[in-house]
DNA sequence: ACCATGATCCGCT
DNA sequence: GCGGATCATGGTT
């Protein structure tokens, strides 16, 4: 499968926000692999007071700011981190955050990356509840796909990590809300999800 | 002081 | 099993 062109990040961020659901995120790890089918994301816009681009450009936020197609991974309450795809042209600073995944391809590398390499642990988290822990939430997402800050301003063109066609979903299964953990911006129905997919987020 | 979160604990069905 | 409160932990403004 071929990565998404460039030219697909380069729309208007909504509509991408939209279309990322089902779509397979994919990272190489030495001959390992990852891959996850995308089924919650939020968009964040220039001009729009929850976005990390809404003062301007900053040494953190300098990523978003990039053409679209690029990672932009931040960190935050001091232990997490989280990665979006940058969208537009260089300049703008909009961006969509990958909320959740279903895993699909590496399920033995991401248990070992969020529960570690403890054998009775990983027999444990054999069972549903962990599958589903593994990727429902946006920094779940990145510890099982070892995104962190080495990972900030990747290109999905040409690096290891990239995002490709999917599963096609029915629109009417495409559910949007409000953004989920900001205190501004309330208003704006961003966030998008797969209904019924047992990934999304609580 | 705040933060685009997650894990755990606690009281309740 | 649940839902809500609390805490862990450090970078950013």
């Amino acid at each position: 499968m071929k990565p998404l062109s460039r030219s697909y990040y380069l729309r208007p961020t909504l509509q991408i926000a939209q279309e990322l659901l089902g779509k397979y995120f994919i990272r190489r790890i030495g001959k390992n692999l990852l891959i996850g089918k995308i089924v919650e994301v939020e968009a964040y816009r220039s001009n729009d007071p929850a976005s990390h681009s809404f003062r301007g450009k900053t040494n953190r936020n300098s990523v978003m700011f990039c053409e679209g197609g690029h990672l932009y991974v931040y960190f935050t309450y001091g232990m997490h981190f989280c990665v979006n795809i940058v969208t537009g042209k260089e300049g703008i600073g909009e961006a969509v955050l990958i909320r959740a995944v279903e895993p699909l391809v590496g399920i033995e590398m991401m248990k070992t990356n969020r529960y570690g390499s403890n054998k009775s642990l990983n027999l444990h988290s054999l069972n549903r509840k962990s599958l589903i822990n593994l990727t429902n939430g946006p920094a779940k997402f990145c510890q099982a796909f070892g995104i962190a800050r080495q990972e900030n301003g990747l290109d999905l063109l040409e690096s290891e990590i990239s995002i490709t066609d999917g599963d096609h979903i029915p629109p009417k299964l495409i559910k949007r809300s409000s953004r989920i953990g900001i205190q501004q911006g309330v208003e704006k129905k961003w966030r998008f999800f797969i209904k019924g997919n047992p990934w999304v987020s609580k």
